[in-house]
Parts: structure tokens; sequence; C-alpha cells
DNA sequence: AAGGAAAATTATAATGATTATAAAATAACA
DNA sequence: TGTTATTTTATAATCATTATAATTTTCCTT
């Protein structure tokens, strides 16, 4: 954790270091809110801009994704690896989806084109959502 | 063009008609604010929450797609096709680009979730600003 | 062709996530 | 321990988008 603020030649901060512990194996897909929600209580005295600018540098060095599936607000991803993010239409949730298409891997060209980074969304609903309505029918005789 | 609003039941009206005559066949995925400052002139009255209005139930009628594949803005895709959009680093272009995963034809089951649409959104270097540097640096010597 | 209800347009204000600013606090080096 | 550059903080600004309410227009009916 120390590790990947001194190897992007960051000071270590309380504050950081909060918010990586924070990250660190989350697969929540927090907003820049949510995580100083999180630790606005532990830190009384945190700013909700030291959050996005943490979040900033940490996704531009690579060690966080931005994810920007929901129109309105940006969520982070401690998982750089890519990977589909997939929202569900019901719960509002976003899932990591571990499949990824076999003809994209990066760097890659596509009609002489460099590609170097890419973003797969994916809609629906999820797996618990649909078992939900499954039962919800059923019961009601629907 | 009439028919597509007549199909979703909108009243035709001379400005929804300058919009979808703005998008039909259009590939430079304008934003609401472009569409806005390019119908201006002719429009005088027009305003930028009529054009917000339009984009809105096209999209929800799935005759557009928004694209967003900028952080800070949504862009406009009168092709309702899937296809991934592709954003050049440098010039800041988006392009479609015509191939698609072939693992991922919708609607499809995905470990149980229903995936009913997706976002592929591409990041790197068009053709045309490869060609530019290539020969800015052979012409300098680099 | 005129009347009228429902929908659309308009100007404007409000929203809300994100970014910018500048002063105070802190980390990390010598 | 002192110093300097960095970081944090509080706050204001930005800006795309959405909401509001009054006016205008479409289009069905007669």
């Amino acid at each position: 954790m120390i590790n990947k603020l001194k190897k992007m030649g960051l000071k270590i901060t309380p504050q950081r270091l909060a918010i990586l512990k924070i990250l660190d194996g989350n697969t929540s897909h927090p907003s820049a809110e949510d995580i100083y929600k999180e630790l606005k209580p532990q830190f009384p005295s945190l700013s909700l801009a030291t959050v996005y600018n943490t979040l900033e540098v940490l996704a531009g060095g690579g060690e966080v994704q931005e994810v920007r599936i929901k129109s309105d607000k940006k969520h982070f991803d401690p998982n750089p690896a890519p990977h589909c993010h997939f929202l569900c239409r019901v719960c509002d949730n976003i899932y990591d989806l571990d499949m990824w298409p076999e003809d994209l891997q990066l760097p890659c060209d596509i009609k002489g084109n460099l590609i170097q980074g890419c973003n797969l969304y994916l809609y629906g609903i999820c797996f618990r959502c649909r078992d939900k309505y499954k039962n919800g029918n059923n019961n009601n005789n629907n």
C-alpha cells in the first residue's frame, strides 16, 4: 500500500492510506462521495477534495480504474486489470464480470488505429434480481 | 424522419425535424451543445433545453445512442446498431469502429446475469494522428 | 377552417458532481 | 530540527444537465 504511493512519487499521508485501505480488495465500486462518507467519522477533518485528488492520481498512475458506467457519477475499482463492468438496472449495483472478449487483447491495432485502452460496460438484470422476480411471480401467481 | 417521430407518438415540430436532420447519417458524434450551436442561426428561438429533451426521447426510443466515452459530456450517435466507439487521445475525435466482439451478441447470459445492452469504448491514437506523428518524426529526424 | 386539449418550446433557475483556489498544515529531506 | 515542496482543507467556481412554469404550437375534432 505504502509502496504504491512511493512508486508514484507521492507522499505518505494518513488520508491517502485510509483511501487505499478502503479500496484494497473492494468490489463495490464506490464513488468519491461513498469513500468520503465512509472515512469522515474516523477523519473529521477530511475534505472531499482530498478524496477526489487522491482518486485522480491513483487513476492517473494506473492503480485504480475509473468506472463510468453510470451517467451521473464516477465510480472506482481498485482492480486495474481489464475486465467488464455490469450495471443491474433493477438494483443499481455495479458488478465485475471477469469475462473479456477474446478479440480485444490490448494494445492492438484496428484498421490502423492504435488501441491502448478499453472500457466495456454491460447493462441488464443481475442474477439476484432475476431470481427475486421469478420467485415473486410464482408466489403471486401472476 | 417524420415516421420516426410518429412511431414514437411524438408531435412533429420544426425543432425536432431540424435535430433529426442534423443527426441523419452524422458520424461526428455531436454533443447537445454542438447541435444547439449549429441550429441556433437558423432557429434563433431554439432553446438548449429543447435539444436535450429531443435527444433524451430519441435515445429512450432507441433511435439514437448516447455515447459516454468522454468523462465530461455526452455525445450522440444516430446509428442505433451496436458498434464500438473510439476516442483518439491526440485529436480528441470520436470515431465509429464497426468491429464487435464475437462473444458479445445481445441479449445474452453471463453467469446467470441477463445482459441486454452494452457499451464498448476504446481509447488510443487514430490512424490519422499516427501518420502525422510518424511524418513529424521523420522530417525532424528525432 | 376554428376551437381546444395535450404536448412542446422557451427562458430561466436549480442541481449536483467535479475542479479550481489559496491559505494552513504536514511530510520528508538535509 | 528546520526548511521546502507537497498536501490538505474549506470554500468558491464551473459547467453539463435537469427542473420549472409560462407561453406557444400541434393536431384532433367539429
